[in-house]
RNA sequence: UGGGCUAUCGCCAAAUGGUAAGGCAACGGACUCUGACUCCGUCAUUUCCAGGUUCGAAUCCUGGUAGCCCAGCCA
C-alpha cells in the first residue's frame, strides 16, 4: 500500500560484484567505509560515496565505517574532521561507534613496512625527489633502477629505523617498494611507501617523523578494519595493482577488494573541491556554507534535506562512465521530499496593492486555511483578510497576453483561501505605472462555502496589507554561467554575477512571522524556501529559496 | 604516441546472446482553491563507427573513432 509507483531499481555493477563475492565465498559479510582526508568540507560528490557505501553495508546487513585518511598532516585540520563527521551524520549514514583514523594504524603500518623490507620487497633510497622523478621514466619510456635498489636487508632495516628516529631531514630518504621500474603502469615503478616529514600531526602530535604514502597506507587501513569492499573513484583504477600488491605481500587472510566508480558531477555547478576552496578563499562566496555552493553544509543551509540528497544519489545511479547529473533532478528530489511534509503558505515577492472596493473599510475577518491541501495532518491556520491586500505584481496584467488567466480588467479570479474578486480598475502614478488594482468581491464565493455557482480559471495568492510581515528573500541561481559553461578557456572560473538576487520588499502572511531557523515552507507558486537567521535586519526574517516550482506558463519577458 | 578505463534518448541508467527497463527533462491532454500536484498519453526499429560470427548481437570477434585518468616524497 505504501509507495505504489516505487521504481523497480535494478542492481548496479557494484552489487553484482558483491553478490558474486558472497556466492563464491570470498567474503561472509560486507564491510564498507568512507575514507575522507580531512582537508576541506564535504560536497555533493562525497555524498554519493557516503550514501553508496553506507547503503551497501545496510543492504547486506554489514558494517560501515567512517575513517579519516589522515596521512598527510600538512593539509589536514581538526576543523575539517569535525565538519565531516557532522555532515556524515546529517546525511544519515550510520557508522555507529566506528569513527577511525588512519593515524591510529601508524604502528601496524610501520610493522608491515618492516615485513616488506625483510622480504626484500622494500628498500631505502637516498635519491632526492627530483632524482626520483627523473629516473621514473615517462608515459612511454621505462624508468631506470634506483642505485640503492639492492641494499641488503640489514642495511635497509637500519636505515629505515634511523628514518623513524629522526636522523634525516625531510626529503633526505624514502622507503620504496621493489617492484618494476619498467612497468607500463607508472604506479608500479618502485612507488614510495614512506617519506620523512617532520610535521605535527593533529592526532599523533610529533610522535612520528615518517609518514606512509596513500598507496601503502590505504590498503592496510582497509585490511586492518576488515573492509571487504573498498569503493573509491575512477582515478584510483591504475592504483589497484599496487593496492593488491601491498596486501598480497603483507599477509592478510581475506584482503579487501577495491572497486572504482565514476564521480558525481552536476551540470552547471562548481563541484570540484579545489574550485570550491578557491571561491571560499577568494571571498567570492561567504564561506563553505554559502548557499550557492554544493557543499553538504551549504545544501543544508539552503534547505535541502538529507532525504532529498539520498533520493538524488539513488536516482542518479552508479556506473563507471564519466557523467554529469542534471541539476533538475536534484530540484525534483527536494520538491518531492517537501511536497507533502511542509506547509504551503502565501508569500508575495513583488507586491502590488489590491483594493476591494466593496469590502467595508475598517472591517476584517479571519479566514481558515489548510496548511497543506494534500496532507490534512498538517492542520490549519488563520489568515486575516480585509479591504487592502498585496498580490504578486505578475498576477495582474492591464493588457493580458493570450491565455493569461489571472487578474486583468473585467476578469474574475479566486483569491486563494478567500473569495472571488473581479478587477474593476487600476490606479496609476504620473508615469503611468500601475500602483494599485481595484476589484470587487462576491461574499457568496467564500472558500469552503461550497459555492458552485460559477467557476474561475485562475487562483492567485495574496497577503493582507496591514498584517503582512516584511521579509528579505534571497533567490539563488547557479554560480556558473549557463551559456558560457563552467570554465573560461584559460581555465579560470566563469562566474555568473547574477547568482544572488535579494527581494527586500517581500511580504508574507502573518503566520510566517515566527518561523524557526531552518524551517522550510512552500510559498505557493513561488517555490520552496527556508528560514536563515543570518543577515536578518531589524528582526525581518530572511528566507533562502531552495528551489522554484515547476511552471508550464511563462510570462513574456518584461522590459524594465 | 606506453598503460588503464569508458561509450545505450537532451541528462542519468538497466539489459550478463533471446528481440532496447526505469527516472529526470520535454511535449500533448484531463483534473484543479497553486498554470503546482495528481492522472493519462507521446518521447531509441536501435545501442560511437565499419565490417564479421550467429536462427538471433547493445552484448561475441576484427578494425577504427571519441572522451576520461596516470609521470606528487598529495589523496
Amino acid at each position: 500500500m505504501e509507495n505504489e509507483k516505487a521504481a523497480v531499481v535494478s542492481r548496479n555493477f557494484i552489487e553484482n560484484i558483491i553478490d558474486r563475492d558472497l556466492a563464491e565465498g570470498r567474503y561472509d559479510t560486507v564491510c564498507t567505509r568512507f575514507p575522507p582526508e580531512p582537508n576541506g568540507y564535504l560536497h555533493i560528490g562525497h555524498a554519493k560515496s557516503i550514501i553508496l557505501n553506507s547503503g551497501l553495508a545496510k543492504e547486506y546487513g554489514g558494517k560501515f565505517n567512517l575513517r579519516f585518511d589522515d596521512t598527510n598532516a600538512a593539509k589536514e585540520k581538526v576543523e575539517y574532521v569535525e565538519s565531516i563527521k557532522a555532515d556524515v551524520e546529517w546525511l544519515g549514514a550510520d557508522f555507529e561507534d566506528r569513527c577511525f583514523f588512519a593515524s591510529d594504524y601508524f604502528d601496524v603500518m610501520y610493522e608491515k613496512a618492516l615485513l616488506l623490507i625483510r622480504k626484500g620487497l622494500a628498500y631505502v633510497s637516498d635519491l632526492s625527489a627530483d632524482e626520483i622523478r627523473e629516473t621514473r621514466g615517462t608515459l612511454t619510456e621505462p624508468g631506470t633502477n634506483d642505485p640503492m635498489r639492492d641494499r641488503s636487508v640489514e642495511e635497509n632495516l637500519r636505515l629505515f629505523e634511523e628514518m623513524k628516529e629522526g636522523k634525516y631531514e625531510d626529503g633526505a630518504k624514502v622507503l620504496r617498494a621493489k617492484i618494476d621500474m619498467a612497468s607500463p603502469n607508472i604506479n608500479m615503478r618502485d612507488p614510495i611507501l614512506y617519506r620523512v616529514a617532520h610535521l605535527v600531526h593533529h592526532n599523533t602530535g610529533d610522535k612520528w617523523c615518517i609518514y606512509p604514502m596513500y598507496d601503502f597506507a590505504h590498503p592496510l587501513e582497509d585490511a586492518v578494519e576488515g573492509i571487504t569492499h573498498s569503493i573509491c573513484t575512477l582515478e584510483f583504477e591504475d592504483h589497484r595493482p599496487l593496492y593488491d600488491w601491498v596486501l598480497a605481500n603483507t599477509d592478510w587472510e581475506r584482503p579487501p577488494r577495491q572497486i572504482e566508480f565514476a564521480k558525481m558531477y552536476l551540470t552547471n555547478v562548481v563541484t570540484g573541491k579545489r574550485y570550491i576552496k578557491k571561491l571560499v578563499e577568494d571571498g567570492i562566496v561567504d564561506g563553505w556554507d554559502d548557499p550557492r555552493l554544493v557543499t553538504i553544509a551549504a545544501l543544508r543551509r539552503r534547505g535541502f534535506t538529507p532525504e532529498s540528497i539520498r533520493m538524488f544519489v539513488e536516482l542518479s545511479g552508479v556506473s563507471k562512465a564519466n557523467s554529469s547529473s542534471d541539476y533538475a533532478m536534484l530540484e525534483y528530489c527536494i520538491r518531492e521530499d517537501l511536497k507533502m511534509k511542509r506547509p504551503r503558505m502565501m508569500a508575495v515577492l513583488d507586491p502590488l496593492k489590491l483594493i476591494i472596493d466593496n469590502y467595508e473599510e475598517g472591517a476584517g475577518e479571519l479566514l481558515t486555511a489548510e496548511n497543506n491541501l494534500e496532507n490534512p495532518e498538517l492542520g490549519t491556520r488563520e489568515i486575516p483578510f480585509g479591504r487592502e491586500l498585496y498580490i504578486e505584481r505578475e498576477d495582474f496584467m492591464e493588457n493580458p497576453v493570450p491565455k493569461y488567466k489571472r487578474l486583468y480588467p473585467g476578469n474574475e479570479v479566486r483569491l486563494m483561501h478567500a473569495y472571488f474578486v473581479k478587477c474593476v480598475g487600476v490606479d496609476k502614478d504620473a508615469d503611468g505605472h500601475v500602483t494599485a488594482v481595484h476589484c470587487t468581491y462576491d461574499p457568496e464565493t467564500k472558500a469552503g462555502s461550497g459555492f458552485t455557482g460559477r467557476k474561475v480559471k485562475g487562483t492567485i495568492h495574496w497577503v493582507p496589507a496591514k498584517e503582512a510581515v516584511r521579509a528579505r528573500v534571497r533567490l539563488y541561481e547557479n554560480l556558473i554561467d549557463e551559456e558560457k559553461g563552467v570554465y573560461n578557456e584559460d581555465g579560470s572560473l566563469n562566474l555568473n554575477p547574477n547568482s544572488l538576487v535579494t527581494c527586500e520588499e517581500a511580504v508574507l502572511e502573518p503566520a510566517l512571522r515566527d518561523a524557526k531557523p531552518g524551517e522550510s515552507f512552500q510559498f505557493v507558486r513561488n517555490g520552496y524556501y527556508t528560514t536563515d537567521t543570518r543577515d536578518s535586519k531589524e528582526g525581518a526574517p530572511v528566507f533562502n529559496r531552495i528551489v522554484t516550482m515547476k511552471s508550464s506558463f511563462k510570462l513574456p519577458a518584461q522590459g524594465v
